[in-house]
DNA sequence: ATCGTTAACTTTGCCCGACAAAGTATTTTG
DNA sequence: CAAAATACTTTGTCGGGCAAAGTTAACGAT
């Protein structure tokens, strides 16, 4: 039992990326506007929380016209359900680590 | 449905954090040298994640003598059990949020 | 008696990242 | 023509995490 830890991904190490991935992974394609609302963040701060998750291609993005406006949706990926799923195992796990304390 | 995070308790945020109280959660009175090896932490590291969780209440220490040598180890309480434990309900409940869209 | 070590911190200083706010481009509505 | 909306990017600040070094006290070895 090294490190209890390595099994959390950084990517997620924060609560606006556990929110956006929490409401990516049942919701497909929620625009812009939608997720800055619901997380209470603002435009840049949204924004600059999206790019590592779209780096680690944990998310993808539409961009469409919804009557003339432009709308930017997002989703996430097959691979960022994966990982973020992984990420809530991982912090389970850790409390399931027991009495047991052999290294 | 206004901020989905307010669930989350800020002074958890943090994985160290999560590590140390799923640690205490299940073990009582760890002592501090492994406390730091589990984590991986130095020892300013695990003093300065300490503080906070010592301030709230969460987490309660005992100093004693193990042979002729001094001892610090920590155990959660109650206060702290229960909170973490809201804490991950917490982030479990925003999985659950779901296509319900009404504010 | 002195040196080095261990435990448990505190202090120092750096650096990165989260944040708000302001700026940008384009289009649309009044 | 002016104001608003969408979706950003840029700017600048501030705080917090981090490693590392310093601190105190007691012990153990030489």
């Amino acid at each position: 039992m090294k490190d209890i830890l390595t099994q959390l991904n950084p990517v997620f190490d924060h609560r606006n990326r556990l929110g956006i991935m929490s409401i990516l992974s049942v919701n497909d394609w929620v625009d812009y506007g939608t997720l800055k609302e619901l997380l209470n963040l603002t435009d840049g701060n949204l924004a600059s929380h999206m790019k590592p998750l779209e780096a680690a291609e944990y998310v993808e993005f539409r961009k469409q016209f919804v009557g003339r406006r432009p709308q930017t949706t997002y989703a996430a990926t097959e691979k960022g359900k994966l990982a973020f799923k992984a990420h809530l195992d991982g912090l389970e796990a850790m409390l399931k680590i027991g009495k047991d304390n052999e290294k």
